[in-house]
DNA sequence: TTGCCGGTGGCACTGGGTGTCACCTACGGT
DNA sequence: ACCGTAGGTGACACCCAGTGCCACCGGCAA
């Protein structure tokens, strides 16, 4: 449509249709709630058909999602690479951290994507399948390290309640809107390792 | 049909009807899969239509769950009359072992309620709706006892991290087939409650 | 008998998701 | 310049979950 258009591979068209879908999804779910708004509303609203965009998304829910594969694949490396004699707990810990390190001009889309996820229970329930594969990693290198299983008590307790943990940050940093998603992270995890500490000190 | 149904009382036969739908359901699904399995054939092998079906469950993934509000009921109950001297961790760690102490007769029932619940990605992922139901409970629980608000870090994180060792212990009870599912809960609630002990132990 | 009322079935409709086909466009080979 | 191919796209038909509406049928009270 423009000159930059012209110079665009198919790969960056692909790219640049598929940012156009988030958003428009992004911002129409926003405005009139999941439920209410229909696939052929967003494709309309990208400017492509509603076949194509089940060629983008496989879900109407996977709009709001993102690239979140490239980050379950990141969480793996940095766990994959985390130091030897590092704690487990910390190593997780740090992966959590750091791959939640977003860019500040990247906050306000996390915000409206995470708003979408924690509220619509449509988003919410779908949020599973996506955890699934994150508690699939984090089992696997809990369980490396230990030297058990992947589907045994540990591993998956530990890879089940740090990403419990990591949620309840989310929707901490959601709600208050002051405190930093590190912040919030950093004391979901520290309640969590210590066997929630607060819990002891006099009511 | 039989000599018995004639006395039935209007709400007996609903129950009846909704137990058929139930076991109907649970049969099918495990026999053939979740997505395989249309409602048309649910309510046929139920004796229903299909719009009857609805009636008794508002979806699909609904005929697997039962009666499972009244468990949130009960959970509730029990947790408002816990002992006040009594740790919160442990009130709601006593909660989760009492609601799901099944009489013997109902395990298998629960097993394949369960089995298709962790196993079918579309009813784990409704699984989040429910047990949202359950964090709730739980965190206005904790809130009361330590006089914070249902909404902030510690209820939350109390609610889901729970919630997240009780689901792992239905993994385990469901996968081992020798251990008890109050002693899989009992190993779980121990690991998290102390801060994942087992990590600390040589290697 | 009449009128009401709760549960049921039938029907039509919306909307998510899939399979199929025809088209078009960009590309490489001749 | 021509042709063939391959990948992206749109149109259409279809399946199925879920909803609204209405007509029916049973019991029950006046």
């Amino acid at each position: 449509m423009e000159a930059v258009t012209e110079t665009m591979v198919a790969a960056d068209a692909r790219e640049e249709t598929r940012a156009r879908i988030e958003q428009a999804a992004l911002d129409l779910f926003t405005a009139q709630g999941f439920e209410a708004v229909t696939i052929d509303e967003v494709a309309d609203a990208a400017g492509i058909s509603r076949r194509t965009f089940f060629r983008y998304c496989s879900t109407k829910a996977d709009a709001v999602w993102g690239q979140f594969d490239g980050h379950v694949v990141r969480l793996e490396g940095m766990l994959a690479a985390a130091a030897a004699d590092q704690p487990v707990l910390a190593s997780v810990y740090a992966a959590y951290v750091e791959v939640n390190d977003y860019a500040a001009a990247d906050l306000p889309m996390l915000r409206q994507r995470m708003r979408l996820i924690l509220t619509e229970p449509a988003l919410l329930a779908h949020s599973q399948l996506r955890y699934a594969d994150v508690d699939r990693v984090v089992a696997a290198h809990v369980a490396r390290r230990t030297g058990v299983a992947p589907d045994t008590l540990v591993p998956r307790l530990v890879a089940t309640s740090t990403r419990a943990a990591a949620t309840t940050a989310f929707e901490l940093w959601l709600a208050d809107g002051e405190i930093t998603l590190g912040a919030a992270l950093h004391q979901a995890f520290d309640e969590l390792a210590a066997g929630f500490p607060s819990l002891r000190l006099p009511g």
